[in-house]
DNA sequence: AAATAAATTTAGACTTGTCTAAAAAAAGGA
DNA sequence: TCCTTTTTTTAGACAAGTCTAAATTTATTT
């Protein structure tokens, strides 16, 4: 098994990896963690001792078919208890996150089998995410960032890029919600702002908005 | 909060003053903690000047009311979750009490009482322990051991002291479990095992199973 | 291509919780 | 009481994971 750190650092190498795919850089892995890049480069060190990452020096870092599969299971963990929290214990999708980041670190492959089982074989997280299945497979979601229609498109909520608690806060007092339609209005050059039709509603939105809503465009 | 460690400290010093009420040794923590009296010279340092405990050089550690509130917590915490386990997850009795180790420690007082609110707030986990509520209050159990019982004397098996899964399994191969009733036929001095009528059927137990089981005597 | 800037790594230190070995205190026996 | 044994504490060390400050490598600019 591996520590806490270690797993938190695979799943923060792993989420750089879709944006960084030619490497996660020291620097950006340090933001992500939220330390110093001298503690990055000690703990990468580690991680490739033990084969889940390949690391040379000032090249980044990548995971390796193992770290990878770790990584994909914590995940995993992350979201079926989102999941939990919010179909049974009445949480809001905005509460989920910091009790999850906990909860993704309880080794047991009994209780996460059994607590998929029990959730039904979700195949969502209460964001939107895909959560992967015991084997480690998920789907690929065809979703695109509502920054990126054109006037006149329209598609249903399908996820957030950013879940903090103030952006899904955000979404929540706007009656914006995962399944609802979109249809963008108009779009200004000037500030990147929206005007989009919310189900019968019209809706003027910024970009740090519509930066981080996807859209599946029907 | 507290890490892990003292936590995990808290709650051993709770178990061994139901026994040493009049303090607890260094040596009997350090057996309970699986570690070595200077550690638990060290940490009980520390849980002392935290004022999480009530300490003075050779002469043992008890909980202050602060040590004992949070040892109560992590308690109603860890028996929930073996609820959890045992109801909704399909665990046996026998295999719950590692994961409710790791479970026991997640902080969050939302998810503990949505749990217990989920679970339709039981009063007693798997083994037939009570579950403090969200106050920290707990019935106090009228339960005798089987050992203790004279001949004639008959009752309801409530719970176990040893909650390893060796025992359990044991149990539950001879049939044995929570809620059925037993009565003492012939006790045997030489070896202290027992004949007991089990719902119809005799059998016969050794002491070390009788010095195990909580009986509630009818 | 040299100079400067930025990114990364190394060296050494600190904290938490543990350990071993030795010292000190308490308890028990004659 | 004195001697021995047991228990407990202290002293010093270690591993994990972090930090700061300095050194090194890579990238960028002119």
């Amino acid at each position: 098994m591996f520590s806490l750190s270690e797993e938190n650092y695979l799943k923060a190498i792993f989420h750089l990896e879709q944006t960084y795919k030619e490497g996660v850089s020291t620097n950006a892995l340090a933001e992500e963690m939220e330390t110093k890049a001298s503690s990055v480069t000690d703990m990468v060190k580690k991680l490739s001792e033990k084969k889940l990452v390949i690391y040379k020096k000032y090249q980044g870092v990548k995971l390796s078919k193992l770290g990878r599969d770790a990584a994909i299971e914590i995940i995993r963990k992350h979201r079926l208890w989102e999941v939990f929290l919010v179909e049974k214990l009445n949480f809001n999708w905005d509460e989920v996150h910091d009790v999850a980041e906990q909860l993704e670190h309880i080794h047991s492959e009994k209780l996460i089998n059994e607590l998929d089982k029990f959730l039904g074989f979700p195949k969502r997280d209460p964001h939107g995410d895909p959560i992967p299945d015991s084997a480690g497979n998920f789907i690929a979601s065809n979703k695109t960032l509502l920054a990126d229609l054109v006037i006149g498109d329209s598609g249903i909520c399908v996820g957030v890029k950013d879940s903090s608690a103030a952006f899904l806060q955000f979404l929540d007092k706007n009656h914006i919600s995962l399944g609802k339609e979109i249809k963008v209005l108009e779009k200004e050059d000037f500030d990147k702002s929206m005007l989009i039709d919310l189900q019968g509603n019209e809706l003027r939105i910024s970009s740090l908005i519509s930066e981080n809503l996807y859209i599946k465009i029907s």
